[in-house]
Parts: structure tokens; C-alpha cells; sequence
DNA sequence: TGTTCCGTTCTTTTT
DNA sequence: GAACGGAACA
């Protein structure tokens, strides 16, 4: 696979794969085609719908078809599902060109996915160049929480008269120091004013968290970007990851932090072979410390600069719901770019439906969508977004009372489940004995064994080198009998004598008397670990399982069902966040009240307003012909007052204003027929009970 | 030392 | 409504 030298194999610009881009489109598609590896840094600023992802994809495929070899090309995505929606594109636009020879190309395209999965798979390769084991175990956030939730207790920091920070908020704090490269004392001041005062435990606390992962050969997904910048400031080895690659591509950039800027950077330090997209309105990752500077100030880390490309044609919505979106977003302080227009003509303007409280929401989407199904519409072609994972609660019980398939994305996630987590902590521990938040969890399973004994025992693991010959000692009475079964078990793991996947079975195996014992509703969790074990088949060595599990995990109720529902029509719910870049029929948009969208918890500062205006934007972008935003008059606020819930009266979100009015149809649900007099529905109980308690507040 | 129970505090979005 | 820390009990 080698370059082409002459230039008359490039294809011509007529070439049919191209023939149904924009004038735009093509200019980033064909950029520095005529010097290949010289191009110079590409910048694209796509707005929302404007074939961003099909642009993107059509250069890949063209740099191929001009002969650029595959693997000589990195992609970065912002998550895994969308680098495998990627290379599916580029799959089928290169065969359009290529022909049947056009799979054994693609195939070769390997480097794609998102910065941590590729900073994964570069430190296994460059880790023994930078003094790293290349057998490191890979904590999520729940296990990097509970390591410095180990290390705050071991520095006395869990009992100070004044209640120190807990363990997700340490563990937040630290990761966007890491993430913004910005000093602690600033990033408690502008993101945690009310743990400044901690700010010396902090910096102490990190210190060992930092020192802790070394010892137990472990990195949380902070230290997949935080080492790989690092290697990329040792010039040879900089260079030498350089020289293997030709063209990096960057998508969503608005969402990438300063630490992957600084990777990028060093990465093609002349900006020569780099493209990177995305659209400063759609940024909605701040809180992960990524920075709309990224994408803004990107031209100027290169002389000469980067050549700028917008694609303002919206491809996907109607006028009317563009027209809306725009209403929007034109309202944020500080707009940087682009107005969408869209040939998509329809006399539909979007709906602001209004409603009574949370019940009769999820009725009305319901009715929505069924009726909607009526008129020939799958279930597949419409979403209903969210701000927060809970919102969907009721929806979500009137769905299944419906008997209407659904599935989320967002929220609680398939590995945090309890018995999944200890069937993973047990292959993990195997994996690397050393990892003590995994052999923690793993020997507390033992009846008999708390924290302390734990402790004392993987003190003792720790100190020899495998877990046999540790007769010295003496397991408590209640654990005696299992002990033998317990060591031989996890020691035959960790041998790897049993095979892959063959040794998951032999962990749920050893697991499931105790998950007997210890749950009610067992029967449910042994199917949750035959899913498992399914999932597990798929994946060709115990470390790639681990690994990849843990950069990607299903999504709650989707990848875990697996093949058989993907046949099926469902509804899908999503967070706004996990709706990025995707697109549906009809929108339904939950809450679009103040508190929700923004949410109250987001208000503290302008720049977090903003966030919250451009989410709503992002949520509004996604739909194509049918958008609903739903403002329910009450709300349920989770009681963070005194006695237990309460409704809260809640106002349409400041983001729509009456200015915009003009934009949205009104409608209320149910309707009221003023002929035959106000059928008002009998109101629930709820309400007097509340009073009732209240009256003893 | 392990387990259970009670009172207090915080509650988003995700690789 | 969950998660943590502390206290009481086995």
C-alpha cells in the first residue's frame, strides 16, 4: 500500500463517490488531495446537520482512494460508537470508488476511535519507553473513586471535625486539574469555591492517589491523556509516533480538552496532515473540562494558518424547526459563526406542548407516539432527550404499563451494577494482583471478611509475589470454609490456565453461591451474568475484554440486550449529551423548564448558562421534521428540603422567551373543549397529603 | 472485627 | 433516594 507518486491517478474531480457534496463540502473533502501528506492544517467548522460526519467520512475515503495508506491515518472520535458509525461511512463510500478490493483498504483503517481508547493502545505499545508495566489495569470512575476514597481514609482525612469532601467530588477536583492543565488553587476557585479551604489536603491527597496508582500498576482514564502528553514532550519518541502517521483527524472538537489540544499539538507540531472538526455552538462538555478555546484558536498554532471551511446548509430539519433552534441560540452573549439555513420547506412549526405535571407528560408522549406509529412512522424515528437521567422515571413506567419496547442511553450503566462489578473486579484482580481497589471488593465478598481483614491480607498479597504460600495466614472462622476454594480459584485466573472466555465462567462459577446468599432477586442477576458471558465471547483475550469494557461500556439497555432487540422497533430515550450527532424524525424534549433546562444546579455562572443554552440547542438540532418541547406547569423536585418531595410550579426555560414565541406553535394537553365546558381531569391526591405533612413541619 | 441501623448530606451531563 | 460516617450490638 504505497503512495502513489503519480499525480494522474489522483481522481478526478468528477469522480462519482463526490458528485453529491456541496461546493463546501467538497473543498474539505478535496483539501490538499494535490499534495497529500504537505496538506496543510484543515479546520471545519460544521454546524448542526450539515453532513459534518459524512464530510469527514468522504475525506477519509477519498485520502484512501488517492492512495494515502490506511494505516497511516488516525481518527479520534469523541466516543466509540461513533468512530464505529465512521468507519461504516467510510466503508461504503470507498467501495463506491474501489469496488470489491475497497474492504481490504478500510479494514486497514485501525486507528480509529476516541483519545483514551487510542492513548490506551499507544502506551501498551510505547509504555516500556516511559518506564510503564504494560500489563496496567484501567480503573473507571467508580473504581478511581474508591481508590481515593482508600487513600483519604488512610491519610485520616475521612474523619476532620469539618466534613472533608467526598470521594467523587476529590475525584472530580483532581481530574479537572488534569484535564484543564490548570494549577489546583485555580480550579477550586473557579469550579469548587467550597472546598478551597482543603486545598492542602488536596494537593496531599492527589499526591498519594498519584503515588497509589503507580504502586498498584494501575491508570484511571485521566492518565490515558495525562501520559500520553507526556510522551509527546520526549521529543524522540514525539517524533517517532509522528513520522507513523500521515493524517490525524480530530471530530467534535469543541468538546476536546486542553490536555488533548496539548497531545494534538505535539502530535503535528507544523499542523501539516491535520484536520479537525466540529461546531463551537454545539459545545456541551465543559464540565469535563473541555474547552471551545480548542477550536477557536486553532487556526493560529500554525504558520501558515490552518484554512478555514463552514457548512452552514442544514440537510436535516425542516425551516420551521431551524428557524427555531436558530431563535435559540442567536440569543447566547457570544456567538461565533454561522447562521443554518435549510431548503427543507414545511408549514409544521415546532410544538410547545403544555401540561399539567410529570404524569400527564409521559401520557401525552405516549399518545405522541403511538399516533405517530399510526401514520407509518417507526418507533426507531423518534427520541425523547433529557437533561437528566432521572427525568425519564415516569415516562419510563407508562411505557412499559403500554407495553411499548424502549431503550436509554445515559444514566445508570450496565457494569455499575453490583454483581457485575464483582464478577469484573474478580477478573481484574486476577489480571494484576496489585490492583487493590479490585482485591478489596473481591475479598470482602468472603462471609467473615470486612475492611480490616481485607486489608490485611492484601497487605500480605501485596508483599509476596503470587497469592499461594500464604499459609501464614489464618483466614477468621467464618471464612475458613470457602478460603481453600477462594485461593485455588482466583489463583488458577490468575495463571490464565482456564482459557478465554472460559475463565469468566469459572469467576460466575466461584461468584454465585455468595450472589445467591446475598440478593433477593438473584434469579435476575445470574442473567445479567449470562449477558455478561455473552459479551465476553465477543472479545478475543481477557485483556482486551477489561480494557475495552472499560473505555466503552454498553450502554444501559441496548448492547446489553444485544442482537436479538436491534431487529425490533423500539423508542429510544437519551440524554442530551448522548444524543450528540445523532438525528430522529420526531423530537420529544422532557422538562424545558427553568430547573431543568437549565438546571438549577447550573446557574451559578454565565459561561455554565451558556452551556445549558446550547444543550437545549443541541437537543432542539436533532430533529428533522417533528419537533416537541414539553413544558410541564409542576415538577417534581427530589426532596432536598426538609420533608420528602415536593412540586415545584415551574416557569417555561429562559432560553425561550416570549421574543421567540413567534417561532412555536402553543398547544395544551389535554385539550379543554370550551363548548362543552372544561373537562378537568380530577386531580390526584398528592397534593392534599403533602399539605397534611407539612402542616407538622 | 463484622454487621446493622440511624442520622446527615448531597443530588447533572461522560471518556 | 443514595451514600457516607458513626454508634451500637453480635
Amino acid at each position: 500500500m504505497q503512495q502513489h507518486s503519480d499525480p494522474h491517478e489522483i481522481p478526478s474531480a468528477n469522480a462519482p463517490y463526490l458528485a453529491e457534496l456541496n461546493l463546501q463540502q467538497r473543498r474539505a473533502v478535496e483539501h490538499g488531495s494535490d499534495v497529500l501528506d504537505q496538506a496543510p492544517p484543515l479546520l471545519i467548522i460544521a454546524g448542526a446537520g450539515s453532513g459534518k460526519t459524512n464530510t469527514l467520512a468522504h475525506r477519509v475515503a477519498h485520502l484512501i482512494v488517492c492512495g494515502v495508506d490506511p494505516r497511516r491515518i488516525m481518527l479520534l472520535t469523541f466516543s466509540r460508537r461513533a468512530a464505529v458509525e465512521m468507519q461504516r461511512r467510510v466503508e461504503r463510500i470507498t467501495a463506491k470508488a474501489l469496488g470489491p478490493k475497497a474492504g481490504v483498504m478500510t479494514e486497514a483503517l485501525t486507528w480509529s476511535g476516541t483519545f483514551h481508547a487510542v492513548g490506551a493502545r499507544l502506551l501498551r505499545e510505547y509504555g516500556p519507553s516511559l518506564g510503564m508495566e504494560v500489563n496496567f489495569t484501567i480503573h473507571d470512575r467508580e473504581d478511581s473513586a474508591d481508590l481515593i476514597n482508600l487513600v483519604r481514609h488512610d491519610l485520616g482525612f475521612s474523619k476532620m471535625e469539618k466534613r472533608f469532601p467526598m470521594k467523587g467530588t476529590c475525584l472530580a477536583i483532581y481530574s479537572r486539574a488534569v484535564n484543564a492543565a490548570a494549577p489546583l488553587a485555580e480550579v477550586l476557585a473557579a469550579s469548587f469555591p467550597w472546598c478551597i479551604e482543603w486545598e492542602t489536603e488536596l494537593r496531599r491527597l492527589f499526591a498519594a492517589y498519584v503515588e497509589a496508582k503507580q504502586k498498584q500498576n494501575v491508570l484511571d482514564y485521566d492518565d490515558l491523556l495525562l501520559y500520553w502528553a507526556q510522551m509527546m514532550t520526549e521529543s524522540s519518541l514525539a517524533d517517532d509516533l509522528s513520522s507513523r502517521f500521515d493524517h490525524v483527524m480530530v471530530d467534535e472538537y469543541q468538546d476536546t480538552n486542553r490536555l488533548q489540544a496539548s497531545i494534538l499539538l505535539h502530535f503535528k507540531p507544523t499542523g501539516r496532515g491535520l484536520t479537525v472538526v466540529g461546531d463551537d455552538a454545539q459545545s456541551i462538555y465543559s464540565f469535563r473540562a473541555a474547552t471551545v478555546r480548542n477550536i477557536l484558536d486553532f487556526p493560529h498554532h500554525f504558520s501558515p494558518q490552518a484554512e478555514l471551511i463552514t457548512l452552514e446548509q442544514n440537510y436535516r430539519s425542516t425551516q420551521p424547526v431551524l428557524a427555531a433552534a436558530n431563535a435559540v441560540i442567536d440569543l447566547a452573549s457570544e456567538r461565533f459563526t454561522k447562521n443554518l439555513w435549510s431548503h427543507r420547506v414545511s408549514s409544521d412549526l415546532p410544538a410547545l406542548v403544555n401540561v399539567a405535571d410529570d404524569n400527564a407528560q409521559a401520557e401525552y408522549i405516549v399518545e405522541a407516539i403511538l399516533a405517530n406509529r399510526e401514520a407509518g412512522s417507526r418507533l426507531k424515528d423518534q427520541v425523547v432527550l433529557f437533561r437528566t437521567s432521572s427525568h425519564s422515571a415516569t415516562l419510563e413506567v407508562e411505557l412499559t404499563r403500554r407495553n411499548i419496547p424502549f431503550v436509554k442511553f445515559g444514566g445508570l450503566k450496565f457494569l455499575e451494577a453490583a454483581h457485575i462489578k464483582d464478577v469484573m473486579s474478580i477478573l481484574r484482580w486476577a489480571n494484576n494482583l496489585r490492583d487493590r481497589v479490585s482485591g478489596f471488593r473481591v475479598t470482602q465478598l468472603l462471609p467473615g471478611i470486612g475492611p480490616a481483614t481485607a486489608a490485611k491480607f492484601l497487605d500480605q498479597v501485596a508483599r509476596s509475589s503470587g497469592i499461594t504460600g500464604l499459609e501464614d495466614f489464618i483466614p477468621p472462622a467464618a471464612a475458613a470454609v470457602h478460603w481453600d476454594d477462594f485461593i485455588r480459584s482466583v489463583n488458577t485466573l490468575h495463571l490464565g490456565a482456564a482459557g478465554w472466555p472460559g475463565e469468566l465462567d469459572l469467576a460466575c462459577r466461584w461468584y454465585s453461591p455468595f450472589m445467591q446468599q446475598r440478593y433477593e432477586d438473584a434469579q435476575q442477576r445470574e442473567a445479567d451474568l449470562v449477558q455478561l458471558a455473552q459479551i465476553a465471547a465477543s472479545y478475543p483475550t481477557r485483556e482486551r475484554f477489561l480494557t475495552e469494557l472499560t473505555l466503552d461500556p454498553p450502554d444501559a439497555t441496548s448492547d446489553q440486550a444485544g442482537p436479538p432487540l436491534l431487529d425490533e422497533d423500539y423508542l429510544v430515550l437519551s440524554t442530551i449529551h448522548s444524543a450528540k450527532g445523532q438525528e430522529w424524525t420526531s423530537v420529544f424534549v422532557l422538562n424545558v423548564v427553568d430547573g431543568c433546562i437549565p438546571s438549577d444546579l447550573g446557574v451559578g455562572s454565565t459561561p455554565e448558562i451558556e452551556e445549558e443554552r446550547r444543550l437545549l440547542y443541541v437537543a432542539m438540532t436533532r430533529a428533522k421534521d417533528q419537533l416537541h418541547l414539553m413544558v410541564p406547569q409542576r415538577f417534581f423536585a427530589h426532596g432536598q428540603r426538609s420533608l420528602g418531595d415536593r412540586h415545584v410550579y415551574a416557569q417555561r426555560s429562559r432560553f425561550i422567551p416570549n421574543g421567540t414565541m413567534k417561532h412555536f406553535q402553543k398547544c395544551h394537553w389535554p385539550r379543554v373543549d370550551s363548548a362543552a365546558g372544561a373537562t378537568v381531569k380530577p386531580r390526584s391526591s398528592i397534593d392534599v397529603k403533602a399539605k397534611m405533612r407539612s402542616l407538622w413541619a
